[in-house]
DNA sequence: GCAAAAATATACCAAACGGTATATTTTTGC
DNA sequence: GCAAAAATATACCGTTTGGTATATTTTTGC
C-alpha cells in the first residue's frame, strides 16, 4: 500500500461521516480539508474533484454498514435468525460500527434521487443487491421448508427493506424510541409470517 | 390579501418545489430568483432570510400532500377503506397534486435530522400528527367492530408510516414500478392484517 | 389624484465556493 | 544517500454564496 493509497483511505475514512451527515451539497471542500487535516492540494491530488471523494465515501459508508450486519449474520443458522439480524443492528443502529449520520442509502437516496445521477446510482444498486440479498435467505428458507413456498421472496424483501429504511428515518427524525421500538416489532412480525408453514 | 401576502404565497407556491428537488443546502437564493422571475430585493422584502422561505415551502408542500390525502379519505366510510386510500394516492404520487420531488417529510427528515433543527422539528411534526390521524382512524375502526380490538392503534399507525415512507423512498430512487407495486401490496396486506377479527 | 407608505429593483458587499498552477516537501527505487 | 518521481502545501483564480443599503416603482388610503 503506498503512501498515497494509505492517504486517499484516510481521507475517504474522515469524510465520510461528514458526506453522510451534511449531504453532497452540504458538505464543502474546507469541510474534507478541516476533517482531515490536509490541504486542498492534497485532497485534489488525490481525487478529481468533489464528487469522486463523495462517491468513495458513499461506498465506504455503505461497506461499513454491511460489514456490521454480515458479521451478526454469519452467526446464525436459519433463514428467520438470519433476518431477524436487522432488527438487531437497526435497533442499536445510532452505535459503532454503524456510519454516523445514519443509513447511508437512505440519506444518498433521498438527496440524490433528483440532483446527483452518480450517487443516484449508487443508492439504487445498493437496494438492489440489499434485496438479493434477502431474496437468496428466504429462498433457502423456502427450499429448508423453514418458510411455506407460497410467498414471493422478493416482494417480502423488498417490503422488508421499506419497512426498515422507514424505521430509521422516523427513528432518527423524532428521536422517540417507541416509535422505532414499534416498527421493529412490525419488522419481526412481518419475518415470522414469513414462517408460518 | 394585499399585495406583499400575495407576492408572498407567490414566492412560497414557486419554490417549494425547488427545496423538495434540490434541498435546503442544494437550493441558493438565484434559484429563488429564477422560479419567480423576482429579484433578491423582493425575495428578502417578504422574507428574513432563506430559512424562512425554506420553512415556509415545507409547510406549504406538507399542505399540497396532506390535501391531497384527506380528499380522497373523506369520500371513504369504513376505516379499512380510509387507511387504503394512502395505497391509491402514493401509487400514483408521481402526478399532482403530490408535491414535486416527493414526499417532504421524507426529504427533509433526512437532510435535516443532522443539520437544521427548525427544518427536524418540522417533519418531526408532521409524522406526529400523520401518526395521530391514523391512530384515530384505527380506534374508530375498533370501536365500530371493524377491527380486532387486541392490537395495538399507534404501533400500527406508525409502522405504516415507516412502510410507506420506506416505499416511497425506494420507489423514486430505483425507478424500478414492481418494486412500489410490491410494497403497496405489502401495505394493503398489513392493513387487511389489521381488519381480520 | 395625490402624498405617504409599502413593495420591488438595482447595485453592491465580504465570505465562501470548487478548482488549479506552481512551489515545496516527502517517498520511492536504485 | 541520492536523484527522479510522487505527494503535499501554498497561493491564487473567477464564480457564486447569502445578505444588505439604497434607489425606484407601485400600492394604498384619503
Amino acid at each position: 500500500m503506498s503512501k498515497a493509497e494509505k492517504t486517499r483511505q484516510f481521507i475517504i475514512e474522515k469524510t465520510a461521516p461528514i458526506f453522510n451527515t451534511k449531504g453532497y451539497a452540504g458538505t464543502s471542500i474546507t469541510d474534507l480539508t478541516e476533517a482531515t487535516g490536509l490541504t486542498k492540494g492534497s485532497i485534489y491530488g488525490n481525487f478529481t474533484n468533489k464528487d469522486e471523494v463523495a462517491l468513495a465515501a458513499f461506498d465506504h459508508n455503505l461497506k461499513c454498514m454491511n460489514t456490521a450486519v454480515r458479521e451478526q449474520m454469519d452467526d446464525q443458522k436459519t433463514a428467520k435468525e438470519k433476518l431477524l439480524v436487522y432488527v438487531r443492528v437497526y435497533e442499536n443502529f445510532l452505535y459503532a460500527p454503524f456510519p454516523k449520520g445514519g443509513c447511508p442509502i437512505l440519506n444518498t437516496s433521498t438527496e440524490a434521487d433528483d440532483t446527483h445521477p452518480g450517487l443516484r446510482q449508487r443508492a439504487a444498486d445498493a437496494i438492489e443487491s440489499w434485496k438479493n440479498l434477502l431474496s437468496d435467505i428466504i429462498k433457502r428458507g423456502i427450499a429448508d421448508k423453514e418458510f411455506k413456498n407460497n410467498i414471493e421472496p422478493e416482494h417480502i424483501a423488498i417490503s422488508l427493506i421499506a419497512l426498515i429504511e422507514g424505521g430509521i428515518m422516523i427513528g432518527k427524525v423524532t428521536g422517540k424510541l417507541h416509535y422505532r421500538k414499534a416498527i421493529m416489532e412490525s419488522i419481526t412480525k412481518m419475518i415470522e409470517n414469513v414462517g408460518l408453514l
